[in-house]
DNA sequence: CGAGTATTTGAAGATCATCAACTGTCGTGG
DNA sequence: CCACGACAGTTGATGATCTTCAAATACTCG
């Protein structure tokens, strides 16, 4: 076991436990948490939903992040949604996973069966309140991503993209500048916007040219604040 | 009080009552539902939420039907989904509801108060976990107009309408026909799909003129069964 | 019947997609 | 450490789809 797992076991330096459902278990439960706790590794590109299968536990993402996608007969694929630090995965138990859910990179997971959850829901009644209302954040999400696809331009798309992604996983810098890593492909990204690769480069390059993006790279982009 | 409506107080003659959450009731409850219970009629076009306020009432359409729609900051507006007879509006409290929901015609819904659900929830369990399914329904739903906006060409966007409209609605006619009523204008159905009306007009003759759709009135659209 | 609105159809133009070539980046191995 | 190969991303030229603007037709309601 590496050093950086060594307490991998312990929830106390869980960094995520503030945004997660712990915080709504009783003691109890917690300790029930604390011994039965699995926490997962989930190696780049590795598939922990897949569309269609049964999924019965919730994952919380405590590194790493997940490209959500569903496949059109034909194979065209649809991103629907990434995932990052703090989120969750299979919120709830289906027969049937509505999309697939892959590891963008290296990442950590934190596993609840969703059996465990239902048990600890009779005692924490707030667990699934918690569940509701992420899944309320999910659906909300899905209604921006149906506008951003209906009605928004090429243009408008990827600027909304940029300024959500640095909203999620941006740091700021100097001079009102914000940088956001990618962790998914230029691929991803014109698949979650429902534009083609060149349309995405071009655009790019032109909100480059506006001045609204500072620089961007296969890594990260750097861009306005506002706007 | 209209003759139609002398008996609309009992919930014995509720058309949707098996598809709703009444049968997750204990007695006590559902007793509870029946002197307490508010039927509410809603006029064509009148919202019953609106993008922006505060929603605390689930309701469950028993006549009628519904447009969600969302609007961008310059008035393009999307409409991000319709509702028919036995689905539900509202499904959980919001501060701000994330879209607006509008009479396509004169419509008749029943009336659950949030406040009067949760209690509810505390003898009858099985409530949260129908809104739960409910609310996982929902974001399958938009989960599928994403791939639609996403990834399908004009045809196949008003194909995937029609077909997901003659399930919620159709009515088997002759020969492997199904006629589907619109409560919806062209510009709605537009709207919907990401489309500009004459596209979606042109796109309808095309069908028609392929075999697809056998007839389409402002009124209804009859279509083949398979395909 | 007639005014007003909804829908269809036509012609021209814009945006985005496609096909193709080029450039940059990363990792590997000499 | 540099060179090479493979893949990721950018740029260019052309074309298709969908939009826009305009006009005609159909439907609805008083």
């Amino acid at each position: 076991m590496k050093s950086g797992d060594a307490r991998a076991g312990s929830c106390d330096i869980c960094d995520v436990r503030e945004r997660s459902i712990c915080m709504d278990l009783d003691p109890r439960a917690m300790q029930q948490v604390e011994k039965t706790m699995a926490r997962r590794t989930v190696a780049k590109h590795r598939a922990i939903l897949s569309e269609g299968e049964p999924n019965d536990s919730l994952y919380i993402v405590l590194r790493g992040s997940f490209r959500l996608s569903k496949l059109l007969e034909d194979g065209r694929r649809q991103v629907t949604g990434f995932i990052f630090e703090g989120d969750f995965l299979g919120v709830r138990q289906t027969d049937q996973s509505a999309y697939t859910a892959e590891a963008l990179e290296d990442s950590l997971v934190c596993c609840f069966p969703h059996k465990f959850l239902d048990e600890a829901a009779e005692t924490s009644p707030g667990v699934k309140d918690r569940l509701i209302a992420k899944g309320q954040t999910e659906y909300h999400k899905a209604q921006d991503h149906i506008v951003l696809l209906g009605k928004k331009t090429a243009e408008e798309r990827v600027a909304s993209f940029m300024k959500t992604l640095a909203e999620a996983v941006g740091e700021e810098r100097g001079g009102g500048f914000v940088e956001a890593p990618f962790s998914m492909s230029r691929q991803d990204i014109a698949d979650y916007l429902g534009l083609r690769l060149e349309t995405l480069s071009r655009t790019l390059s032109a909100l480059k040219k506006k001045g609204f993006i500072d620089s961007v790279t296969r890594k990260s982009v750097i861009l306005k604040l506002e706007l």
